[in-house]
RNA sequence: CGCGGGGUGGAGCAGUUCGGUAGCUCGCCGGGCUCAUAACCCGGAGGUCACAGGUUCAAAUCCUGUCCCCGCAA
């Protein structure tokens, strides 16, 4: 088909590059970012799209900006196209031009909705009820380029960002691959965005931080948000405590703002109260511990009655 | 050697400071009560107290070393 360079470096960056190579495009280079340490132990460990691209023998560029020497690299390989699926890093303008064709970017929102590194977080922080994926041409702005493809998704209540962002990846590959073919037969015209532009950015672990004076399905929202990174959390006795995903329980609405009650019987409901009505804990994890059940967590604390989350 | 918490029957915890032979809330198995039950009553099984060595009349508990899990920081 056509020569193309694909940047990416997360998980799910991985599906995208599966799907172009399955589409027999001739994959000239992979841009990632360079391996990172990962886990307490600080194993140097390649980026999944690194690791993909191994797997199939592609060369590989590990960049974390593109500096002199990686553009140069970039311009030598006289590609038709580049995609771009979460690299991680800026495209500066001389480097855009440097390939015939441009460069489209695989993002993951209805642009110009949530622009910026963290769009599927802020769609469930925002308790938005359906999202999708964009595919457009890369521009100097944020996120701004005109768009040749795109897709809605709807968002489940049992949704996490991992969740969601494990089928946006699939379902925006075949978004991208179509686009990707179209574009490059002229079949396809790139269309400037529409609308009022709002912003994702990145979260910091302080997002993590849950209000629980919030109403319930902001609390929901959040939490399902940074699910499971940079993860939700809450402080009891002064210490952490990271929270899974909760339910919300229109019902309970008896229960102060991080008040706990446990719900005996067969299967135990743990509630915590917030700014209106009570949410289901269901996994928990204390600091120090492994994530477990929240009826399971409730069973060994002394007093549950005067547990009070914040 | 970045800081810190933890490894006790199937689960979550207490007990470790002041050594003396294992406890709590559940689960599980059997029986009972009940129209019924996630409620209640009776009985029961199940633990080398992470591992190794040491001190001691005696170690989950004190000393030394090792392994594993996790939180923070990067």
């Amino acid at each position: 088909m056509s020569r193309l360079i694909y940047a990416g470096t997360p998980e799910t960056a991985v599906a995208p590059l599966r799907r172009l190579i399955a589409d027999g495009h001739e994959i000239a280079a992979v841009l990632t970012r360079p391996d990172a340490p990962l886990g307490r132990k600080r194993v140097m460990t390649p980026s999944p799209v690194a690791q993909e691209a191994q797997a199939h023998g592609l060369p590989l560029i590990k960049a974390t900006r593109i500096d002199d020497e990686t553009h140069a690299a970039i311009a030598a390989l006289d590609a038709d196209l580049a995609v771009v699926v979460a690299y991680g890093g800026l495209i500066p303008r001389r480097t855009l031009d440097a390939v015939r064709q441009g460069w489209v970017n695989l993002h993951f929102s209805l642009l110009p909705l949530l622009r910026g590194a963290a769009p599927v977080q802020h769609a469930l922080i925002q308790c938005h009820d359906i999202t999708g994926a964009s595919v457009f041409l890369l521009e100097e702005g944020l996120d701004t380029g005109p768009v040749l493809g795109m897709m809605t998704e709807a968002v489940r209540p049992e949704d996490t960002t991992g969740s969601l962002l494990e089928r946006l990846s699939d379902a925006g590959s075949e978004l991208l691959s179509q686009a990707v073919v179209g574009y490059l037969a002229g079949r396809v015209t790139p269309v400037a965005q529409s609308g009022e532009a709002t912003f994702a950015p990145k979260l910091t672990r302080e997002d993590g931080h849950i209000d629980f004076t919030q109403a319930a399905k902001a609390v929901h929202g959040r939490i399902a948000g940074v699910t499971p990174e940079p993860g939700a959390f809450t402080q009891l006795d002064g210490a952490v405590l990271k929270l899974g995903a909760v339910t919300q329980v229109p019902q309970v609405r008896d229960l102060a703002p991080g008040e706990l009650r446990v719900e005996p019987g067969k299967r135990p409901r743990v509630l915590v109260g917030t700014g209106s009505h009570a949410v289901a804990l269901g996994q928990v994890q204390p600091a120090g511990k492994k994530m477990m059940a929240a009826a399971d967590w409730a069973r060994g604390l002394h007093d549950n009655t005067k547990v009070r989350l914040g």
